[in-house]
Parts: structure tokens; sequence; C-alpha cells
DNA sequence: AATAGATCCAACCGCCGACTT
DNA sequence: AAAGTCGGCGGTTGGATCTAT
């Protein structure tokens, strides 16, 4: 079905946010919270589409916000997550408190991917590069060892095939030969009452526990 | 000091699922 | 049931900044 834009293009500004237009969204959002986006940039005064100012507030102008580096707990967090959950930015920054997923994502990118291959495993399988290289070069009659076939079930699209809907659990891959029994639970609310454990305790808590999802796969 | 290449990250784009009409 | 709207997501891009030569 087609879709009409988020907004009128040709009355919108683009581009880098000026300090005004912050102040112009944080103070509309204090005053009235998050609500309709797309009325939003109307309502606050904003020649900015819904989309935009959504952006804008999620990945940089919450109060709620950590930024500055990651820590090593984050990083090893991220990766153990990323085994389970594969590109799910959303998932895995609804367990990193005050991080976002564009940040996440960025930070994957630009660091932990080449750390990752500088260990000599494979981003994307958390594989031994060698594994996934001997794979790729010499394909095995196994099913999981074909790259279509990984591609298909790999952190990649774990959502899609790995992902049980029924119970909305993620059942204990076995990467590069790590065991992790997860499930993941719902993101986290930030003004929740109970808060989530800090990504230390995550981190520890991930290497044996589990923990539920409720959390419904948005594509596959 | 100049500049070419590499890196980082904020923001945009297009798609999808949920919800409403 | 079909069409339309909206919020949200992941992938990608482009410009700013940093580093090496």
């Amino acid at each position: 079905m087609g879709r009409s834009p988020c907004c009128e293009k040709a009355h919108t500004n683009k581009g880098a946010w000026t300090k005004e237009e912050d102040q112009r969204l944080v103070a509309y959002i204090k005053a009235h919270g998050e609500g309709c986006w797309r009325s939003l940039p109307k309502a606050a005064g904003l020649l900015r589409c819904g989309k935009s100012c959504r952006l804008r507030w999620i990945n940089y102008l919450r109060p709620d916000l950590k930024r500055g580096n990651f820590t090593e707990e984050e990083d090893d967090l991220i990766i153990k997550l990323h085994q389970i959950l594969g590109n799910k930015w959303s998932q895995i920054a609804g367990r990193l408190p005050g991080r976002t997923d564009n940040e996440i994502k960025n930070y994957w990118n630009t660091h932990i991917k080449r750390k990752l291959l500088a260990r000599g495993i494979d981003p994307k399988t958390h594989r031994p590069l060698s594994v996934t290289a001997a794979a790729a070069a010499a394909p095995s009659s196994r099913p999981e060892d074909q790259p279509a076939a990984r591609s298909s079930c790999s952190p990649e699209t774990s959502g899609a095939c790995c992902h049980n809907s029924d119970d909305d659990s993620v059942s204990a891959p076995h990467h590069g030969g790590i065991d992790l029994n997860l499930a993941i639970s719902p993101p986290r609310d930030p003004p929740s009452p109970s808060p989530l454990p800090t990504a230390t305790q995550e981190a520890e808590a991930t290497s044996s526990a589990t923990v539920e999802e409720t959390t419904p796969t948005r594509k596959s």
C-alpha cells in the first residue's frame, strides 16, 4: 500500500540541529511529554519532520542519556547481546541504560567490529575467523555450516528464525563455544520504579542467567 | 603547513508492523 | 477486508574531525 510522506519535505529543515531547535524541542516535550510526533513539530514551532524530532530526542536530547565512552563491561555486554540478538540494536539498547540504539550501532560498526576482527572473531557469526573462512571456502554438507544457512539463522537474522514467537524466548545459541542461555526481557523503562541492573550486573548475570523477552520482534 | 586518507557519529531514508478508519 | 496513518527500526550516508605523510 502506498504511503504519504511523513511530512511536507519542502517546508522542513534538514541536517544538523541548531541550539534553538533543540531548546524548542526539549521545552515542548518537558511541557507536553512525548506524544504525537507527527503533530509535534508544528505544535513546537519547529520546521522539522516528526521523525526527525523523535530521533533527535531519543538519540541526543533525552535527559537520561549517558553519553561518553563505553566501558569494558558495556563492550562485553554488547558483544554478548549481539551474539544472541544480531543487529537488533533497539533490543540491545534496551538492556544498556542510558545508551541509544543509534549509539550502539555506531559503536559496533566503528569499534567492536574491529576489536572482534583483531581477536580473530567474525563479528557477524561470532565464530573464529578461521572457521568462518574455512566454511566459506569449503562449505560443508551440514546445513548449519552453509553460509546461506547461517545467514538465515545467524545473529543477523536470529530474530527471524531463532526467535520463538510462541514464548518470546530465545533459545541458547552456542556461538564460539559460549553457552548462553538467554531470553530477553522487555526493554527497560527508565522512569520505572524497579530499575534494571547496571551494565556490569547485566554482564555478570548474562553469563549464566536467563532473561526473558516480551518485546515482539519487529521485522523478520 | 598543507593535504590526503581514515575515522567517527548525527541524521536521513525507506521499510515494516500495529493500529485505526 | 482493505486502505490509510503512525511510530519505530535497521541500514546507510555525508560532513566534521582526527591522524599520518
